[in-house]
DNA sequence: TACGATACGGAGGGTCCCTCCGTTTGTCAA
DNA sequence: TTGACAAACGGAGGGACCCTCCGTATCGTA
């Protein structure tokens, strides 16, 4: 264990350059296999577009599950910084702007995204990450258009969220009409039983 | 327009007795498994159940989704005479609470729910007659709503119908979290932009 | 160049859905 | 009651898929 190499290596072991090589080949024929094929798309199927063996792509990825969320994480960044720009906004169009950017998102990808739904359900401990980053990034928006008293008090962020997933995975023949009921909902967030 | 008594008879071919025996036998076995066991009992492990080869489970339901449609049928039947009794209601009560039985219903076959709305997604046409069945017990709740005023016009019962099932469709640890989302979803209908 | 660590690849085990077809059983006319 | 035949049964097995194991090839370094 006489490791003297630099300390900046005790977390991230150099890999072998095919090693590497392969990671990204399996990521990106995975990457353009689900978007253009069907989300049921072969491991198998996914290893010969790599040019690689099935043995390899599950040394980089340990289970169909591991190789979806690799693909995810990155996406899942990109749309969470985007929530940084809206704060110059009114505070419910930045939230609700938000959250149709991520409808968006899902109908984009939406073989990836019923995947990962699907895996969220079951087995929620791989997706920390995510949605940590989800919550860092549209929890401040709801805080504020709560403060700002054009949202009912009473509800968490965790409970939109998944109730903008869930209607954004209802696969639709047209996305206008998702979009409207993200809209009903959405606006359900607004709602004061004045009475 | 409605259909000839006469001929739906023409189909109903008797059949033998054990055939109807081993019918109905498969059905029970896979009520039963659904319910206790994974939404992802194998269709092996429900004819021994039941008792009955696998060629026989095959030969009285074509595929998985048969199967599950025939499940489903009879409870969605039950589903939508619900709605008669809500005549008396207030409309919005009568047709939010409608739902609610909806949502309870699909929170207590969750593992049946998930599957049917699985298929439901890519293969619509098998689900024709429940789909008709729900329109026929729901769509009216919806008019008597929207003409008393108390829910927007512009939206369709079928939008809601996705919207509420991909609410019911998200799993949840705790079932209240998913009504309450259903609250808030279903209070979108009734949001005035009048600000 | 030589050698150990690392990574590759694909055969194969296990599971599942579904089909096919030889065998069994219910039904009914004689 | 019996015999014959359509109807129904049952399970072996084909094909697809996920994932594991391990002998082989390759990289990086001394």
């Amino acid at each position: 264990m006489s490791t003297t190499t630099a300390s900046d290596q005790l977390l991230v072991r150099p890999k072998r350059a095919d090693a590497r090589r392969n990671y990204e080949k399996v990521l990106s024929a995975a990457r353009e296999a689900f978007l253009e094929g069907g989300e049921d798309t072969s491991l198998e199927e996914i290893a010969r577009r790599a040019g690689v063996g099935i043995g390899t792509l599950y040394r980089h990825f340990p289970n169909r599950q591991a190789l979806l969320e690799a693909l995810y994480a990155g996406e899942v960044e990109e749309l969470s910084r985007s929530a940084a720009e809206l704060d110059a906004k009114e505070p419910w169009d930045a939230l609700s702007l938000w959250f149709e950017r991520f409808i968006a998102y899902l109908a984009t990808k939406r073989a990836l995204a019923g995947e990962l739904l699907n895996y969220m359900d079951k087995d929620a401990p791989l997706f920390a990450a995510s949605r940590a980053s989800m919550f860092a990034a549209g929890e401040p928006l709801l805080k504020r258009a709560q403060e700002a008293g054009v949202v009912r008090p009473d509800v968490e962020f965790g409970e939109i969220l998944q109730m903008v997933m869930g209607i954004g995975k209802i696969p639709t023949a047209d996305p206008a009409q998702t979009e409207h009921m993200l809209r009903i909902a959405l606006d359900g967030l607004r709602y004061r039983p004045q009475d």
